[in-house]
DNA sequence: TAAGATAAGAGGGACAT
DNA sequence: ATGTCAGTCTTATCTTA
């Protein structure tokens, strides 16, 4: 059992659901929220204004605290309507909410293979998309991309070596349809993704790649100059870091084409080759006082 | 064959209207 | 809310060493 301190949520640490949530839970914005879901309703039997004085004869509970003669509750009714309220409109939401994680989690199920994720990857994923369906981020949307983008996301904060294009092309979805969710959870959750760390990315291409130490050293100098010069800001790091990689080869005369290093960074040769040109014009500013090497 | 160059196209962020 | 703009990455094709 976990407390999220951030929301007041406890839930199983074992599989990530949501055992009870706070109770404030359901202020002012869930009032408003089932005030739209009301009028929403209420459209589908004639003029909506009217509907909701229809005297009791729609399924959802009025939110006017008049009797059926338009008299005022006394003051006792007004708090046991209130609670019918909330009971109300809450099993109404929670039904429509099951029946999609149901969908959900099924997909996930036959993913979770395809794309090798470990345990811990699905239940980060199931509590992510959890919170996604709570704040109604999943409707007008596909139950497959959502769910994509939230493993996409699980992987990145467990470290999983997963990109976009892979969790795309297993679910069989765009991968612009995937990206275009993930933001969306990014910013609709509040979650703050570390960019990714250039420091990690070369340890992933070197190891894919078989690359030794001593190159790998020495482009992390690479890209902590590269850093310094600020050239670096809005670059994909995977890409920036391949062009390092790449440039500490051909420094070490060791024997690595751009093909390599571009497959095991997931990368373009291309863009190997434009990160590679920076930071080629990077060293010749400062390289000439130290080590004299061509290139 | 590997590397470099170039061009067209896509997707997304910033900014103004 | 919608359109435009600059910058990035990708795909594809051609040239060069």
């Amino acid at each position: 059992m976990v407390t999220d301190v951030s929301t007041g949520e406890r839930f199983c640490g074992g599989c990530g659901f949501v055992i009870n949530e706070r109770i404030d839970d359901s202020g002012p914005e869930k009032r408003s929220f089932s005030k739209e879901e009301y009028e929403e309703r209420s459209r589908t039997g004639g003029s909506s204004s009217l509907a909701k004085h229809d005297m009791g004869l729609a399924t959802v509970i009025g939110h006017y605290d008049n009797d059926a003669t338009g008299k005022p509750l006394s003051a006792s009714m007004r708090i046991t309507i209130k609670r019918l309220r909330t009971w109300d409109s809450r099993s109404q939401a929670k039904e429509s909410h099951e029946r999609n994680l149901r969908q959900a989690f099924s997909d996930l199920g036959r993913i979770k293979d395809k794309l090798a994720l470990s345990d811990s990857v699905v239940e980060k994923t199931a509590y992510i998309y959890r919170k996604a369906v709570e704040k109604n981020l999943a409707r007008g949307r596909s139950i497959s991309g959502m769910i994509a983008a939230s493993i996409y996301l699980a992987c990145r904060e467990t470290g999983t070596p997963r990109t976009l294009n892979d969790v795309a092309c297993q679910i069989n979805i765009k991968r612009k349809d995937v990206s275009r969710c993930y933001r969306l959870l990014l910013k609709e959750l509040d979650l703050t993704m570390p960019v990714l760390d250039p420091i990690k990315c070369i340890s992933r291409i070197s190891s894919q790649a078989k690359l030794n130490e001593k190159v790998k050293r020495y482009a992390l100098t690479i890209l902590e100059d590269a850093n310094k010069m600020e050239i670096t800001a809005g670059k994909d790091p995977m890409g920036l870091a391949a062009a390092a990689l790449y440039l500490a080869c051909v420094i070490n005369k060791e024997d690595v084409t751009q093909k390599v290093i571009a497959m095991a960074a997931g990368v373009t040769e291309v863009t190997i080759r434009n990160r590679h040109k920076g930071l080629r014009e990077l060293l010749d500013i400062k390289m000439p006082s130290k080590t004299n090497v061509a290139v």
